[in-house]
DNA sequence: TTTCCGTTCATACTTTCGGGCGATTTTGGA
DNA sequence: TCCAAAATCGCCCGAAAGTATGAACGGAAA
């Protein structure tokens, strides 16, 4: 259940703890055979030095976080307008334009202000404003004449 | 000359050969005066275990180029395949729209603000408003969405 | 040459848009 | 029944659009 989860996302460091353990196991052991130290400590510090060295450059190597370079690829997508209109039903739920919004974008395409549109739809000024600064997000505009533009293509509107 | 090329090149790895000298000298003297490692190898082992693991992972991280991890992100142009389009220039005409209003008004319905327009025909914001309001008087319209409307509607833009 | 007309630009002012918050209420399904 | 999305509305502020008016300049037609 969690205990694989917390393995497999901590794996390097539970490693690292492993391998440290391990490695002061068989420095024990070594100590109970022979008397390197007494020696050689110098060789013996700088193999441990060397070791862990290696073990913190590996930790870091794996632990660090690449950082991700978003690279956008323009993709052109060919549309054919014609005459007899078919509403592109798809596209709006992909850009997930509801249908309030879409009344909106109508009546904007017809040239209507946002207090026209309020007027006719019975509703605020407030709310058309928010219904048309949602549409602009959607469709990647700025402006209403954009929106518009990006909406016949797309087949939204007429 | 050369000497301070090598130096600032390799400082990392200098500053490391530096730290681990001194850190074995440290220990040296350490030795003469005390005995730790007869009480507690496994404490001091797991000192210089420690240090060293982050000598390794500071090393690591100032000596390896950062991990770019190249994310491609494809982003859907829409370019309409407009077929057949035919000027009404009749109707420019009978509207008495002269060719530098119908430029304006070609880029207002692509979206363009005023300004953008003004840049792309190298004249003032003025100018472009004057032309705009022009246009909305011979258009019988009070927004750009109005006039692009009829325009479309008389052919006068695609 | 004089008179239009198109084009250019300016200043000053008002209105509309659009962005950036936040907020509440409806509502259509799980 | 409860939740998330949709719809509603508000406020503030700055930017853009649009109105009104005047003026200068050059080319073409009368």
């Amino acid at each position: 259940m969690e205990l694989r989860k917390i393995f497999s996302e901590n794996k390097h460091i539970l490693l690292y703890g492993a391998g440290l353990a391990l490695l002061l196991f068989l420095l024990k052991w070594l100590e109970l055979r022979f008397v390197i130290f007494d020696h050689a400590l110098e060789v013996y510090v700088g193999a441990i030095a060397l070791i862990f060295t290696g073990l913190g450059i590996w930790l870091a190597l794996k632990l660090t976080k690449p950082k991700v370079e978003r690279v956008v690829v323009e993709k052109e997508i060919y549309i054919e307008k014609s005459r007899d209109f078919v509403f592109n039903e798809t596209e709006m739920n992909r850009l997930g334009i509801s249908k309030r919004e879409l009344e909106v974008l109508q009546l904007m395409a017809q040239g209507f202000s946002n207090a026209e549109i309020a007027e006719r739809l019975f509703v605020s000024l407030n709310t058309i404003k928010t219904h048309a600064s949602n549409l602009f997000f959607k469709l990647d505009a700025s402006r209403r004449t954009q929106a518009i533009e990006k909406a016949k293509s797309l087949a939204l509107i007429p």
